[in-house]
RNA sequence: GCGCCCGUAGCCCAGUUGGAUAGAGCGUUUGGCUACGAACCAAAAGGUCGGGAGUUCGAAUCUCUCCGGGCGCGCCA
């Protein structure tokens, strides 16, 4: 990574530079950290170094530190300046044939590094209630968690991918009682939900319900057949089996569609197994053996406020059934217990009170709290016409799969994972339909589309519009790629064109800061970072196509040219394959 | 009341550990296609970084306070 090379070399000159006493008052044991920067001024240089910091230690003014230091760096093929308290570096052309020849050679690697040293990650997300079909915000979570994953891999970490399924308490028998309604509607029952607000609460009446009642009235006839005409005659077996039915069949349904949604889970852990194995269990007596727990009211409760929760938490109910942060403790504790060394779970913001308890949990079982990260995530609000629609209101409630079947796939992920998870996500469906260049998903697949073109055009035959002559193609299809791979890159900078010549250093300079984008968006748990980085290269590439004819009659010229569209579409590949979002060839 | 997130150009948003004149995109105005995709490019205009105070050589960034918006404060899951 040429950030960091750069900053190698200029912290070893500030060593070396203390070391002879030439930096003022400052000595070997003072700590200090530079940062590199993009110079605003392009006539700066490449990269700069910002050296005021050091001004505290040396008691010098940063300039002169800036000028000191220059003395102590050299790098070949690279020009160095100073202004003011900064180290400007300027890179010349092997910098920059090394970049692309490194793209060409390691292909769809070129990017991935072992910054994560392969630490064991299991990263949770969606995990919704498998009582009704996906929301929107759950697309947030699928397509930004699944990105993340495609990111944190990329750049080095073990990452398992897991969805919990809430199918234990209360909603369960819900879904179940909701489906027995909805099977006596279909066996032509006189039978509906209750128009009582507060008793309605206690069921699921969507109408999603409906074709998984017409499979139970098939799949389970004899079953079907043998319900009570009054709900309050159900059997405990009868629910069960309606609650398991609906619960499967819903997992089903969300399922296919994450699939669909290109969210691939590597497993689906059930809250009921976590009971039945009794893990729940020995968990609360794991707790319990730790003076982690007292009886008030009837109730259990966890010391949850002596690790920083705001009060003590309720584990086991006056009824003696289970809370569900106690399944929820057990699972995390299990996570652990599988040998993960770092707990990431994607949350929706409404759940944010949540996380000092789970936090709590995991310290009073013995372990380090930090290794649970939670990312909270800030709701999505859907733009119709320029409107908000408020989302939770029932009525207006849009599915995802609705949205996918309106927006596509691509353009629904890259929305989704474009904002930082920090803001609230303002989902402009017609910006985010439309096939221009408000849309960035498409200026971005626009640019490969491009890059791939040209690459075509480069072997095949093609007819000049005007005169209707043959072009005759420069390269047979079989020479092509050696003649790329072998092709001069010093003949990139052979030209008088400084237009050209510049926008084509700030295209691959850009697509070596690919290497420090995955390192960033991995350590920040920021896969936005990517749709930024895309759109930006993106638009690097335009401008460089704009000013810099590739397929020229001089072959040689053309592979070197052609050398670097085909690392800007490899690259913009693999940026847009970690968010999984299509690479299109042609449009 | 307490807790978390947000407030940056007309609009939607970047701004990585505090650092050069606060940046993209859209929209607006102007200009650019008889060779590779104009679904593109170039240029211009547009800002008291919500207000105030503090820390610092230096603050959009850190602290405090106030204002505005969102979310949460169950023996629900």
């Amino acid at each position: 990574m040429l950030k960091q090379y750069i900053l190698d070399v200029t912290e070893n000159a500030v060593k070396t530079a203390v070391a002879e006493s030439s930096l003022g008052q400052m000595k070997e044991s003072d700590e200090f950290s530079l940062k590199t920067e993009i110079p605003k001024n392009e006539e700066f240089g490449d990269i700069a170094i910002n050296v005021s910091s050091l001004s505290r230690y040396a008691k010098m003014a940063p300039p002169q530190i800036a000028q000191k230091l220059a003395e102590y760096i050299k790098i070949d093929d690279c020009a160095i300046t100073t202004v003011a308290g900064f180290i400007n570096f300027k890179f010349g052309k092997t910098f920059l044939n090394t970049i692309i020849s490194d793209i060409l050679n390691e292909k769809s690697q070129y990017g991935s590094c072992d910054y994560g040293q392969g630490q064991k990650v299991i990263l949770e997300y969606v995990s919704a209630n498998p009582t009704g079909p996906f929301h929107i915000g759950h697309g947030r979570w699928a397509a930004m968690g699944s990105a993340l994953a495609n990111l944190m891999k990329f750049a080095g970490y073990d990452v398992y991918q897991e969805f919990y399924v809430n199918d234990a308490g209360n909603q369960i028998k819900n879904l179940g009682r909701s489906l027995y309604i909805r099977v006596m509607q279909e066996l032509g029952e006189k039978i509906d939900f209750p128009t009582d607000e507060v008793e309605r609460k206690s069921f699921y009446p969507g109408e999603y319900l409906i074709p998984l009642a017409k499979e139970f009235v098939v799949e389970k006839k004899a079953i079907a057949e043998s319900l009570p005409k009054n709900l309050n005659d159900l059997q405990t077996e009868q629910l069960n089996e309606l609650s398991s039915f609906a619960k499967m069949k819903m997992l089903g349904l969300q399922k296919d569609l994450l699939n669909k949604f290109r969210t691939e889970f590597d497993n689906f852990y059930f809250e009921t197994d976590l009971h039945k194995s009794g893990k729940v269990e020995a968990c609360v007596n794991k707790l319990k053996e730790k003076d982690m727990l007292y009886e008030k009211d009837g109730a259990v409760w966890f010391k949850s406020s002596l690790f920083g929760d705001d009060q003590d938490r309720v584990l086991r109910k006056t009824d003696g059934s289970n809370t569900y942060l106690t399944a929820d403790i057990a699972y995390h504790h299990d996570k652990i217990q599988r040998g993960f060394d770092k707990l990431i779970n994607i949350w929706g913001a409404d759940h944010h009170g949540y996380v000092p308890r789970m936090k709590a949990s995991i310290e009073a079982l013995g372990d380090n709290p930090d290794k649970l990260e939670v990312l909270l995530g800030q709701l999505v609000n859907i733009v119709l016409n320029g409107e908000a629609v408020r989302m939770g209101k029932r009525k207006n409630m849009v599915t995802l799969e609705d949205l996918i079947d309106e927006v596509g796939v691509d353009a629904t992920r890259y929305w989704m994972i474009i904002r930082s998870i920090d803001t609230t996500l303002d989902f402009d469906i017609e910006l985010a339909k439309s096939k221009t260049d408000e849309n960035p998903v498409f200026y971005v697949q626009y640019a490969h589309a491009r890059a791939c073109s040209i690459f075509r055009n480069a072997s095949s035959e093609r007819v000049n519009i005007e005169t209707k002559e043959k072009i005759t193609p420069l390269f047979d299809k079989d020479e092509l790629e050696k003649a790329v791979l072998d092709a001069d890159l010093n003949l990139l900078w052979n030209t008088d064109n400084e237009k050209s010549n510049a926008s084509a250093k700030k295209l691959i300079l850009k697509l070596e800061e690919f290497k420090s984008i995955v390192q960033a968006g991995a350590k920040l748990r920021a896969p936005y970072i990517v749709c930024k980085y895309l759109q930006e290269l993106a638009g690097a590439f335009h401008q460089f196509y704009t000013f810099t004819r590739v397929l020229t009659d001089d072959k040689a010229l053309a592979a070197a040219r052609l050398a670097v569209v085909k690392s800007v579409s490899t690259v913009i590949k693999t940026a847009l394959d970690i968010l999984a979002v299509d690479a299109p060839e042609r449009m």
